[in-house]
DNA sequence: CTCCTTGCTGTACGATCGTTCAACAAGGTT
DNA sequence: AACCTTGTTGAACGATCGTACAGCAAGGAG
């Protein structure tokens, strides 16, 4: 009977599966408290493990978060390059997967703004940080700089741009477009999380897709000059 | 000789012209230390000041820190209205006053991000933030809003917007446009304080008159319908 | 059943946090 | 020159921070 009642105070896992654990409890801690969430015995007590836990598992708190901002930096990336992937070779049908994905869960969401808020506030004064943002940014860049290019009417790549005359014009259009729709999407996402009430995920795909549209015509334009 | 070697330890200040000082140094602060930058004792040691004499203007730290985000926020907008008045009566010239006051100094700066970033991860959790947050905001979207529509050539005013099938449709696009537009330059402030280097301010001027070109061309398409 | 490895616990430590408060002194008033 | 008001100082407090470390114990190997 002693026996039968004897449980484990504790489960041993794997290293990688205990550092997830603590990786997904350090984000859940940032969506509850925010910056305030940051601390070590915080996330220990969400994880449901000891302070002395995450010691053993990082080598310091800073490398802990930045573990963190790489999840969810390479999750939103596979997310979205997965959403792509599913519809199929059209450039429209592509397009619009991804602005579908970027304005819904669990892209668009209150409280993950409130986790990339507090990165961002770490990024200027942490070397870690800026590293990591480097790294994954860059699928998130050329994915959505490729969809444009197969979907605006011009032959050179943005390698050209700096020919020369030739296409000049029109390549510095995909250039200051893939800029122009990037901060339209930062903006329409960051507006929905502040203040979700104020519009529609399908209006903000809408205002995006007029945006594109745009473009597409005014490269349409500047291609048969 | 006594006499003359013997200077004040301290000079007196009136009430307001010292909480002012003290706001500016809360927001030095941000700028060269971001969040971690906001301790009493950091930003009384950049004020010039002892720990204690923070708790004598201001009943406790949260309130020194809302001080100074109504203080950032009121500068902008003030900034953004006198920028537009001094352009004169003409919607374009005041549309084009606006942009490019928005992306020029001082609100287009990395500094200046790495303190709107802070106050944005504080907003979430803090009742007198968000506060703060709704009563300067609303003069910053009223000035937006205004100017679209003297720009857009359509009778009909936002109230009008849930009037029914009249003029309902290029309603809408007032309200879509003005969040457009919002997102369009929350995003690229964003995108040039990140990484000053991939596009010039001038540029994003460019991008915003052309979407401001693209509604005014559409608005009109729709009132000739 | 008895090791052995190592994931894990939990106390302890020094630093720093926000706030309090009694004493000081600057500078105008009488 | 004595006085008063009050802006200002700086030590002290308890709470909480990140990290270190000695020892416990889970669970597979032998």
């Amino acid at each position: 009977m002693a026996r039968a009642a004897r449980k484990p105070r504790f489960a041993r896992q794997p290293p990688a599966v205990r550092r997830q654990a603590l990786v997904d409890a350090t984000i859940e801690c940032l969506k509850r408290y925010g910056h305030e969430g940051l601390s070590i015995r915080t996330i220990s007590a969400q994880a449901g493990v000891s302070v002395g836990l995450i010691n053993h598992h990082f080598p310091n708190k800073d490398e802990l978060v930045a573990a963190a901002y790489r999840h969810i930096n390479s999750e939103l990336v596979l997310g979205m390059q997965a959403a792509v992937a599913r519809a199929g070779r059209s450039p429209q049908a592509r397009m619009r997967a991804f602005l579908e994905a970027w304005f819904s869960a669990p892209s668009l969401d209150a409280d993950a703004l409130a986790v990339w808020v507090v990165f961002w506030g770490l990024y200027r004064h942490s070397r870690l940080i800026q590293r990591i943002h480097r790294e994954t940014y860059q699928g998130y860049v050329s994915l959505l700089r490729e969809m444009l290019a197969e979907l605006l009417p011009q032959p050179r790549t943005a390698r050209s741009r700096r020919a020369g005359r030739g296409g000049a014009a029109a390549s510095v259009d995909l250039h200051l477009a893939a800029i122009g729709l990037t901060a339209l999407l930062d903006g329409l996402w960051l507006e929905w999380c502040l203040e979700p009430g104020t519009f529609r995920p399908a209006e903000a795909v809408e205002l995006c897709e007029a945006w594109v549209a745009h473009l597409v015509r005014r490269s349409a334009a500047a291609a048969s000059r």
